[in-house]
DNA sequence: TGCAAACTTTAGCCAAAGCTAAAATATTTC
DNA sequence: GAAATATTTTAGCTTTGGCTAAAGTTTGCA
């Protein structure tokens, strides 16, 4: 059986490249690491990019503490303190012990290039393999560290280079640029305001899936009927006539701007 | 700047499970590992599916050797006796001092999977997002590392589930089945056979860039002119009338059944 | 048959990332 | 402003998966 065998499991092209003396290939194995890290630009381990994208998810510009990353990526917080440094040697952080680290122009680069193949991915699985919410960020979370820059930028052709995944978030661009985005929880609406829907937090999926259902996604216009101080529920209407009484957990989580 | 950051870097969908307890903490994280494990049945690392599929390429059902694989993955050879051992330990290979090592049921099984993913990712790289033979299998031999499941499935089904990856070799089913495959490279076959292409082998890229260019893709039917002995040269007519002469190295590569 | 060459294993290292326990430093709280 | 509490760092270990050098086996060939 198994006649058939190619698909060569050698990193690159080159086939058994010494068949006896030994040295050349231990100097083949760091030279192509070598070149692999500054030509093709993606040294990073995935350790490396998740502590890189969690400094920014949780600081932005501004520096994470030690307990805030080990809380994000459920490390140790020692864990934490050994990486900051590594980073910083890198040169992805500044570091000061005690408090905290906050990204570099290069690490803030390496976050947004995460980012951009994290949404585009997303995008892809949502809108052609047919995933759930549930299934799609795990398989993202992953992915983002695999994919190369020509896959990225292939994708996101095929995708029609969208501006933002399926449910409003922003999608960076190829030269790191974020889309500011000023848009609003529904909840600080005020009653009569006509709106559109910018974004839905992909915290909850039980949330992404009652607002999906109800076509309550991003780009959907909504005019706000009331806002109810006693409970926090907001009733909006939608363009066809349809009424929706959200709860407080709802309107945190549906972004909105105001148009008209 | 950089308003918007939802993606939580966390593994799951576990957002700061723990606040300052510390001790849950590290539990969850085992926990987590364990349940990865048996659960979504994919702990491989690269390394190790790589030692596996390197295995089945060299020697399908028999014994690789240590300087094969060594020569295959372009790692020292004490390493790969050293990865032997642990693969045996983990029960995907059966392994002799100084003999090699054969693959058990278990490792079989893993490899024809990773090749699967293989295949199915080069597919969609190929037919998709306009990747060149160049680009394709080095995207691949990282990816299918990283895909789950759930996303092999969903990507045979976006292809239609395929049989045969673009350059011919057989897809191996979900449930690890491998078409046999019974072609010839072309420099075996007689003048005045007719033969459908069935396979170009993916080792070189130019070879595939050349017979791409001229239509002599897995599919197409030949009939075989002259075979000369002298310089191992075979002549060949397509379905259009296009005589096409082949030097050695490329009636090596091109694999085809007789038909008719 | 008997050695030299080829191959493989052993032994001893290294770096990346993680962990725990204990020590050090900040921050609260009274 | 000092004690209690929370956070962070240090120190010391672990597992993977590499590497080199040296020692041990197998094989091929005279
Ligand atoms: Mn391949
Ligand atoms: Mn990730
Ligand atoms: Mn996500
Ligand atoms: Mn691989």
């Amino acid at each position: 059986m198994a006649l058939n065998q190619s698909d060569s499991g050698s990193p690159e092209g080159s086939p058994a490249a010494s068949s006896s003396i030994g040295k050349p290939l231990m100097l083949n194995a760091s030279i192509r690491r070598a070149m692999t890290d500054s030509a093709q630009a993606h040294p990073l381990s995935v350790s490396t990019g998740d502590y890189i994208k969690a400094i920014w998810t949780i600081a932005g510009d501004g520096a994470a503490l030690t307990k805030e990353v080990s809380g994000h990526l459920a490390v140790a917080p020692a864990s934490v303190t050994n990486m900051l440094g590594r980073l910083q040697t890198m040169g992805f952080v500044e570091y000061e012990r005690y408090h905290g680290a906050s990204l570099t122009e290069r690490g803030h680069e390496e976050a947004l290039r995460l980012v951009r193949r994290h949404r585009l991915i997303e995008t892809f699985l949502l809108e052609h393999l047919g995933y759930t919410w549930e299934e799609v960020h795990d398989e993202a979370e992953k992915l983002e560290h695999a994919v190369s820059d020509v896959f990225t930028e292939r994708l996101s052709e095929f995708l029609g280079h969208p501006g933002h995944d399926p449910h409003g978030d922003p999608i960076p661009t190829r030269e790191g640029i974020l889309q500011p985005d000023d848009s609003k929880p529904l909840g600080e609406a005020e009653a009569g305001q006509k709106v559109r829907i910018s974004k839905v937090s992909d915290e909850s999926i039980p949330m992404l899936d009652y607002l999906g259902e109800r076509g309550l996604v991003p780009g959907r216009v909504l005019t706000v009927r009331e806002i109810r101080d006693i409970d926090g529920v907001v009733v909006v209407e939608d363009a066809d006539g349809g009424i929706h009484h959200l709860g407080g957990p709802l309107v945190k989580s549906v972004f909105a701007q105001r148009i008209g």
